[in-house]
DNA sequence: CCGCACCCGAACCGTACGGTACGGTTCACC
DNA sequence: GGTGAACCGTACCGTACGGTTCGGGTGCGG
């Protein structure tokens, strides 16, 4: 992304943003204002303050507004990482212990206010503009997790650990128990209870129910 | 609400609205608006025009843009109506049905495009002005279901039907076995899979999954 | 020293939209 | 027929914000 406006369309979904470092810091910026104060707090005069940029600049790097929040949901979808899985099948309870972890990593991240913030940006935008932040969330963000979440499974069924049919069903049955309606509350602007702020036992209890529908 | 604008603070969130016949007609403009075009598309001078109604109605009634929005929220939650559960619990078979048959009529609720667009627009509201709509959904719409379950679910339990310890909590798993990540999935955009359509099958498939979990 | 690339800050423009004001019409009621 | 409330249509105002332009400053290669 040297000189050439962000431009998400002939970009690969895959591919790394690569934003320069000024860029980023910026991006920063722009995601601590969306999270502070939702859409309407990120306005192209109020980040060239924050950040102490020109409005010129952002307009040569990002193209216009929707590129800028194409980029800061590409730029964030990018710094989201989960743990390792190397080795985890070695026997059954390494195997549940790494689903867990696995679980409470997704809720770590779903429930992170950087999270919230952009999946409210995204989503109030859904309707408008062929939905260009819709898609990318969901391509840079949920399928990339459900592809880790799916080989994972996998995995253990490989290992005679877990029984189902359909990998991709099941991975959303996980995801149904672990979420269950606390995502959508947190979205709305709910605040989450003590017991739905321990993200471990979450995890252990739907990992625990998981088991009684998939356990083999 | 004869004469006063809406104002969410002084109705009792198990009121009515008793909205006006001419003002729910124009009401239910703006939630054609809403779904069309999101909430960039409700503009007061595109509803006063929608409607055949001025500007000045729309203020007298509502108060300003924001009461109209509460207004949109409050009277579509109060169109929704689930099927009556009388006498449900008279053996073990009618009352799995009438589990399944609740489970379907929350899916057809939710994946409603009136229903995905106020779930968009409260959401995409939810970090600004003191998130008086995303409140609203929860107390006129999510809450008023859940109440309605839990109450279903203790009738079973109270029969030797199911088993558990905490109404909430296994409503919750019923409704993450239903929703999955489908209901964040549509809100995003996504277009819904010819298999998560058929909401009669993924309602059994849910209520079996649960009866697994929680039966008696 | 010159030119070039990059960038900041600020001023500027156009427009869309929230909100208000006003004249004209319908209609119920006396 | 007169009166007043409710309402429609339209014109109008103020402002916020997206987007552009411009002057000036800094660093660098030649």
């Amino acid at each position: 992304m040297p000189a050439a406006a962000f431009d998400i369309a002939t970009s690969r979904p895959d591919a790394a943003p690569e934003f320069s470092q000024r860029q980023q810091v910026v991006l920063q910026h722009a995601l601590t204002l969306l999270v502070e104060g939702g859409e309407k707090a990120l306005t192209t005069a109020g980040l060239a303050r924050t950040a102490s940029c020109s409005k010129e600049s952002l307009y040569k790097w990002f193209g216009d507004r929707d590129g800028l929040l194409a980029a800061v949901v590409a730029y964030q979808a990018s710094q989201v990482q989960f743990p390792s899985e190397a080795g985890a099948t070695a026997d059954a309870a390494t195997f549940k212990a790494h689903v867990t972890a696995f679980v409470e990593a997704l809720l770590g991240v779903l429930f992170s206010e950087t999270s919230l913030a952009l999946n409210r940006l995204s989503i109030g935008q859904s309707n408008t503009n062929s939905n260009r932040l819709g898609q990318l969330l969901l391509v840079r963000g949920k399928h990339m997790i459900s592809a880790r979440a799916r080989t994972m499974l996998e995995s253990g069924r490989h290992h005679g650990l877990l029984k189902f049919d359909n990998a991709e069903d099941a991975y959303q049955v996980l995801y149904g128990l672990a979420l269950r309606d606390v995502h959508i509350r947190l979205l709305l602007g709910e605040a989450a209870s003590p017991a739905e702020k321990d993200l471990k036992s979450q995890a252990e209890t739907a990992v625990d129910r998981f088991y009684q529908l998939f356990g083999a």
